[in-house]
DNA sequence: GTTATTGCAAATTATTTGCACTTGG
DNA sequence: CCAAGTGCAAATAATTTGCAATAAC
């Protein structure tokens, strides 16, 4: 299923709507490569007509995350970015410091590390909402 | 050398000086197991005799950010939280979301991890830098 | 028609900065 | 002494919230 047909059928399964807007951040987040702050979807959506207000987006984006549609990269900035996940397998994020790259990595190549942390500590890692810093080979 | 000592000596290496206030700040870091906030240290220090200001308690921290006594907890929750690192060995952490307890591990538990996203992707990973969420056994 | 949603403005929260006064070395 | 540091107040910056008007279903 697209993921706007996703949007739509989870709005709808909770006596949402779907409105122009909604519309529009997600086509926004769906056309960008590499994670956005909300502030950059604000901008981007404004490019295309009529703009929507930023608390319109904060709350949009509320809602991508509860319906997993996008997930929140940290890079320790204080800039929240958005990126959209849609129907991509689970992943985790590498993000360089230097020139701000960010790469994804499928969970599966944490599973050992994160097993191993499970039994050794009893704490179940949620990988999937990380994102390590560190260099990139281009930066080094 | 005692963490005071070496920040002391980090001080004067740069011409800073050592004050009531930074000291005040360096003690109540060092007397938390857990790590803090900069509005709870604020709040500690103020316990123990006339307020420091708020700002002067970020201003400090940023300090001891650079000459590497503590290290900073980021739980994604818009509230960085700071941690005495003294003369402990490197460790990452793991933040429980339920409870909110925040458990350092050895930063060799990740060195498997680490190497292997390195020789596949050419992206060193900063470990020590990183918080994972997830949860904890009891939380479980 | 009803209730979710939006725009707008104001409030909040965490942090930073400018500056005159104070103080450590 | 005198540059570094502090308190204080004001400025930022990112996000959140309250509410009346609007629009999706």
């Amino acid at each position: 299923m697209s993921c706007e047909n996703r949007f739509t059928s989870e709005l709808h399964r909770r006596g949402l709507r779907l409105t122009p807007q909604r519309e529009r951040i997600l086509s926004v987040l769906h056309g960008m490569r590499s994670p956005v702050t909300a502030e950059e979807i604000h901008r981007r959506v404004a490019e295309s007509g009529p703009g929507v207000e930023l608390s319109t987006v904060y709350r949009t984006l509320d809602l991508l995350q509860t319906f997993g549609l996008i997930s929140v990269i940290d890079r320790g900035d204080r800039h929240y970015r958005y990126k959209h996940v849609g129907t991509e397998r689970p992943h985790f994020h590498l993000a360089c410091r230097i020139c701000g790259k960010v790469i994804g990595i499928d969970l599966a190549e944490a599973a050992d590390f994160a097993s191993r942390i499970e039994s050794s500590k009893g704490f179940r890692p949620d990988i999937a909402q990380v994102t390590f810093p560190g260099t990139c080979r281009g930066c080094r």
